[in-house]
RNA sequence: GGCCACGUGGCGGAGUGGUUACGCAGCGGACUGCAAAUCCGUGCACGCCGGUUCGAUUCCGGCCGUGGCCUCCA
């Protein structure tokens, strides 16, 4: 199988040739975290999870270094900090631990490094000095600056030749700033916000801007150059330009990542998420009312690029897709099957995810037209071991219902004898005592569902 | 204003120079005491205007619409 990805620098699909196929690098820019990650924020989480885990499958699980950092050094973490009371360390402590259990509950394997930008000062540090001393960057007013001129082919990932982005400017210019467009590496630290020693011969200390974070967490734990860097689409500009920069000027190199992969934006219900217009979700909300494998679901029915619009309606659909499936496999949790072909073929045409779930649609199909035996059971394992490889259909049917929020509460002794006195009643034709013990159990929230072999019941939803 | 994307059937959403996407909903049927669930079957499409071509939803140009970015800011 060839691994085909889109490369945002390239603009087009190149077949995947890691630097080195034992150890596949991958960085992905993390949350900053001052408060609860929104569903946007979900979205490069999930699709660059899939990739980790497709890489892992084609490489091997030891194969792969997946590293998402965390920002914990930000202005917003500061006020945020300011405004509650609390200490930064205790505010990015706690929002880190929510991310954590979000992200779990959404299905995503813990990366493989999960660096933080406030224990990497160092390596900014030696990053800022080697910059100012290859005449990359410069001091003024104890701040460092990259003076972007300073590299011709800089904007080749966002496509912005210089000079238009000159005459683009109309935010008011720093006075200290040799050219309009450079952009801060380290910064004077005001009172009460962290501080650290500053690099560059400054006195005074101070703290590190955004971007010169990524380019040090990429070099402590994948090195100079590695294979794929992602993240949302909105950070091609300025932050990934930039950390392109910082990270090629430092070592001379030619690339500073291989591959560069961007997901698409994210509206709800068709409008730009925003809390003015009372659409802001944050996943920790979302997964009150909806399992994660839901939203996960409902996030890979889409493909990574195109823009995604997140509807209630799309959650119900997905919903109602992962019910099909989990009834067909139903607590089938042998892991022996192996993933369907065509659906690792999907999956390796960029991450063609829409593709990929029709595939399973077809493997269940097929299970529908088979008698239950052996080719069955093979296929249900096949079908099953699929869905695992993007993160779906891990559970068992039984715990994947009893994951849904807002269950209703029902008494199952009394539902039991309830269908014990329908099913007499239908045995005498009194079908109207038994359409109406149907309709006392449908008020406490069962669904029934009569078969052959008798009826069966569950919780509607 | 500049740069970059996107625009497919009722809805969601792949893909392709000439052939079925697929899913959800709908409709018809089977099953059922009647339903629900399930199963079988089924209609519906490629923003607008030009161009290239024997032929374009698929390539090129223009337009319209939507969205993202335009530097310390999320």
């Amino acid at each position: 199988m060839e691994l085909k990805l889109y490369d945002t620098l390239t603009r087009e699909k190149r077949v995947f040739v890691p630097i080195d196929p034992a150890r596949v690098r991958m960085y992905v820019c993390g949350p900053t975290v001052y408060d609860f990650a929104h569903i946007g924020n979900a979205r490069p989480v999930i699709v660059f999870d899939v990739l980790f885990r497709l890489l892992r499958h084609i490489y091997g699980a030891d194969h792969v270094a997946y590293v998402r950092n965390i920002t914990d050094v930000d202005d917003k973490i500061n006020a945020r900090a300011a405004e509650r009371g609390v200490s930064i360390r205790d505010l990015t402590e706690e929002t880190y631990k929510y991310f954590k259990e979000d992200v779990a509950a959404l299905g995503c394997l813990p990366p493989t490094v999960e660096p933080r930008a406030t224990e990497h000062i160092e390596q900014m540090k030696v990053l800022i000095d080697r910059l100012v001393a290859n005449g990359h960057a410069y001091v003024a007013e104890d701040n460092v600056l990259f003076n972007v001129p300073s590299m011709p082919d800089y904007g080749q990932l966002s496509k912005r030749p210089l000079d238009e982005m000159i005459a683009g400017a109309r935010v008011e210019v720093a006075p200290y700033k040799k050219d309009a467009q450079d952009f801060i590496l380290w910064k004077p630290s005001k009172p009460g916000e962290p501080a650290w020693a500053s690099p560059a011969g400054i006195k005074r200390p101070g703290r590190p801007g955004w971007h010169i974070e990524c380019s040090a967490m990429a070099w402590k734990h994948l090195g100079e150059t590695f294979d794929i860097h992602g993240g949302g689409i909105d950070l091609v500009f300025p932050h990934h330009e930039n950390e392109i920069a910082q990270s090629r000027c430092s070592f001379s190199t030619d690339v500073m990542a291989n591959y560069w992969m961007h997901n698409g934006f994210l509206q709800v219900e068709g409008e730009k998420m925003s809390k003015s217009l009372g659409n802001f979700m944050t996943i920790h909300e979302l997964l009150k009312d909806w399992p994660g494998e839901v939203v996960r679901l409902n996030m890979l029915r889409t493909h990574y690029r195109q823009p995604i619009d997140w509807t209630v309606k799309g959650l119900e659909e997905s919903s109602k897709i992962l019910d099909g499936w989990y009834d067909i496999i139903g607590d089938e949790t042998s892991s022996s099957g192996r993933p369907d072909a065509d659906f690792v073929d999907a999956l390796c045409d960029d991450l063609n995810t829409p593709n990929a779930l029709t595939q399973l649609h077809r493997v269940a199909g097929e299970i529908r037209g088979l008698k239950s035996g052996p080719a069955q059971i093979e296929l249900k394992r096949t079908l099953r071991a699929s869905g695992m490889l993007v993160g779906l259909m891990a559970q068992s049917r039984r715990k994947f219902m009893q994951g849904y929020p807002r269950r209703t509460v029902v008494d199952e002794a009394k539902v039991t004898s309830l269908i014990e006195a329908r099913k007499q009643a239908r045995a005498a034709k009194d079908f109207k005592e038994s359409d109406r013990i149907r309709d006392e159990l449908a008020a406490m929230g069962v669904v029934l569902k009569d078969s052959k072999d008798g009826t069966t019941w569950e919780v509607a939803r």
